[in-house]
DNA sequence: ACCAAGTTTCAGAAAATACTGAAACTACAA
DNA sequence: TTGTAGTTTCAGTATTTTCTGAAACTTGGT
């Protein structure tokens, strides 16, 4: 029987996170998620160290280009950040490891990006129907009108739950569970 | 200057409408849903009465195909749900409306198909990394138990969420907002 | 001014996704 | 049975999204 080496422990780390970035990858994409995106995520919050374009291109076997505007959308999104160790000129990056944190930018975000619009044009199309004579219209008007609301009020929600701190909302959902 | 007729009203509804359907088109694919299966959705929740599927591909210019395949998806979701009229063989369709169950149902749904193989994932690569030696893989392993930690928790308060009734929920999201 | 290291852009290629239309299928009614 | 009204399937096509790789650009050092 062969003992238990320093490296084999180092081997199935590695390939943890190998599984991990791949999993996670795939998750991205049923959650609308670019694929690559999601593996860059991946691979930076399970990092050690900060990392280099050049690392990532090189663990996700991905061309420049690719690296680079995933790069550029998750520093957009406020996920990761760039980093430039003084002497050197190269950018290196790093993910907001906290889940709580990348949970609220998420949620901020996404509100930004995807509830916004959709109250804009669920309002317009109120406006557009308020008043118009006969049942249909003002059964149509009623139904975006309730969309329109219920969109409001889980804006309002995730606002607020998106400023609140780890420490107050945590053991809240849990008395909330209760 | 010309007198308000009722057909303004009509058109200026079916107007309204067709710019809804196209518009939650829109945000659909924004948050990575098939173009065509929001715009039946949107469709058939302001539709009047039970819709066909021949008036569905006449309605979005579609083929009996696509329609076909994303009234079924709706149907798997639960979002619609099929009708027969007695003595008519053909198929009708009709949308859940109210606004609070619609949400339950999706939140249900994409816990289902989403988060459910995420936290499977997470769980096997903590397996996979619990107990090996070393400050690296002791990190990788607390990160992925953050992660799926917060996964669980959050599981367990949409399941609880879909589950309570909107007349209890409602006021109590207003009052958190105070 | 010029070079070297690095970043950014973008046209074209590849891959993933969605759609069409027609044929196969199902089930009821004459 | 046979016909008919309707549903389902699916091979091929179109569209959208993502990726590559190389050229253009930027910046700091000599």
């Amino acid at each position: 029987m062969k003992k238990a080496q320093p490296g084999d422990d180092r081997r199935t780390l590695l390939e943890a996170r190998d599984e991990f970035v791949t999993q996670w990858g795939t998750i991205g994409t049923a959650w609308g998620i670019n694929r690559t995106m999601a593996q860059v995520h991946a691979l930076l919050i399970t990092a050690a160290n900060l990392m280099s374009t050049d690392e990532i291109m090189e663990d996700l076997k991905i061309s420049r280009g690719n690296a680079h505007k995933n790069l550029r959308d998750l520093v957009s999104w406020g996920l990761i950040r760039s980093v430039v160790r003084k002497g050197e000129r190269k950018e290196y990056f790093e993910a907001e490891k906290n889940v709580w944190k990348m949970f609220c930018i998420i949620l901020r975000e996404r509100r930004r990006r995807e509830m916004r619009p959709a109250q804009a044009a669920l309002q317009e199309c109120a406006a557009r129907t308020r008043g118009l004579r006969g049942a249909e219209a003002a059964a149509f008007n009623k139904q975006i009108k309730d969309l329109s609301d219920f969109l409001e009020l889980a804006d309002n929600v995730i606002t607020k739950i998106s400023r609140s701190e780890q420490s107050r909302m945590v053991p809240w959902a849990l008395k909330f569970l209760k």
